[in-house]
RNA sequence: GCUGGGGUAGCUCAGUCGGUAGAGCAGGGGACUGAAAAUCCCCGUGUCGGGAGUUCAAUUCUCUCCCCCAGCA
């Protein structure tokens, strides 16, 4: 069986990776896949940067703005759902186009997920209590007993990993390494990836610039709209930069200045995280983000259309 | 003008019972295998407002000057 023939645009956010896909989508006949994990909510479009509905009219757009806020997504979940999509747009005639930012779901679609079973919210709940109670440093220290290979890699204060390990294991009953063992990094599709490169001193002022357009456009109203529909300042659809920040002046718990002065803080805190997880994959061909003529002349050979 | 509180890292501040100083945030670098726009790790020399005095030694005590804030005039 020969892989699907897919694109990925990636970057970090701000650079201009819509615009490129959709030059792309219309010089090879593109449908558009997202992979930003945020993207993926219903009610927020703005604030999270879709694609606009004019700009989704130029070709067939997939996995946008289709979750509710309550709903939670994760990588595997959202690596089921991309893989339909570029069925879907294969069968369609068209050259799958992955756009996003979140370099784990890109992972996890190209080269899969080890066959891990669902945690039942029991055990997590559970294992989370016990973070609560004991602290990093004593779940760390059993995990080291039970998985010292995966526990040497992470750090005692990385709530989020040691939970995770520690909650496969009992599932399971099996180490979180061993799961990762198993896995065979054979590509699932015949990828090729494109990097919009630019560093941080020069997308700094087009982030500011972003969210200023975003408030003039109506992102408070968005915002306050979504947010009255699901009233819930936790709910999954809302920890996206910009949408907690919002909710905070919302509930009057901050000014509009310091929302908008977080806002873009943690927006470079994220771009620049972005860029760090890119720059050590030497799958990527980097391009100056407007030179899509030079994307596309790679597409071309590279996929012989 | 008087009284009180301040002037310490880019910002907000802590501290030194006298032996030249440290947190958070910002900034820089990095990790990342089912929460990832998340989670986490590493990196801190700065005339401690200026000047003078006391002292072996002052950012720390004293005096003085300058600046900020609050209150009183």
């Amino acid at each position: 069986m020969t892989l699907e023939d897919v694109v990925c645009i990636v970057g970090p956010t701000g650079t201009g990776k819509t615009a490129a896909a959709l030059g792309l989508a219309e010089r090879f006949g593109g449908g558009v896949i997202n992979y930003d994990s945020r993207q993926v909510y219903r009610g927020v479009p703005l604030v999270t940067a879709q694609p606009t509905s004019e700009e989704q009219t130029q070709c067939p757009h997939w996995l946008y703005g289709f979750m509710e806020p309550v709903q939670a997504i994760d990588a595997g979940l959202f690596s089921h759902l991309a893989e339909s999509a570029i069925g879907e747009a294969v069968q369609r005639g068209l050259l799958p186009l992955l756009v996003g930012g979140t370099g784990l779901y890109l992972d996890a679609l190209l080269y899969g997920l080890a066959a891990i079973p669902d945690v039942p919210s029991m055990i997590r709940q559970s294992i989370q209590a016990r973070y609560d109670t004991m602290g990093g440093e004593a779940l760390h220290a059993e995990l080291q007993t039970i998985d010292p290979q995966y526990a040497a890699k992470i750090h005692p204060n990385d709530r989020q990993r040691i939970t995770r390990a520690l909650e496969v294991f009992e599932t399971t009953g099996r180490v979180l390494s061993s799961w990762h063992a198993e896995q065979n990094p054979q590509p699932r599709f015949n990828h090729l990836k494109i990097g919009l490169h630019m560093d941080l001193d020069e997308l700094t002022p087009r982030l500011a610039l972003r969210i200023d357009m975003m408030l003039k456009g109506g992102a408070v109203a968005e915002m306050k709209a979504a947010y009255q529909k699901t009233p819930m300042p936790n709910a999954p659809g809302w920890t996206g930069i910009g949408c907690m920040e919002l909710i905070e002046y919302i509930r009057d718990r901050m000014t509009l200045e310091q929302a908008k002065s977080l806002w873009l803080r943690r927006t470079r805190a994220y771009a620049k995280r972005q860029l760090t997880w890119f720059k050590r994959d030497p799958e990527i061909h980097w391009f100056d983000p407007a030179d899509v003529a030079a994307m596309g002349d790679l597409v071309a050979k590279y996929f012989k259309r």
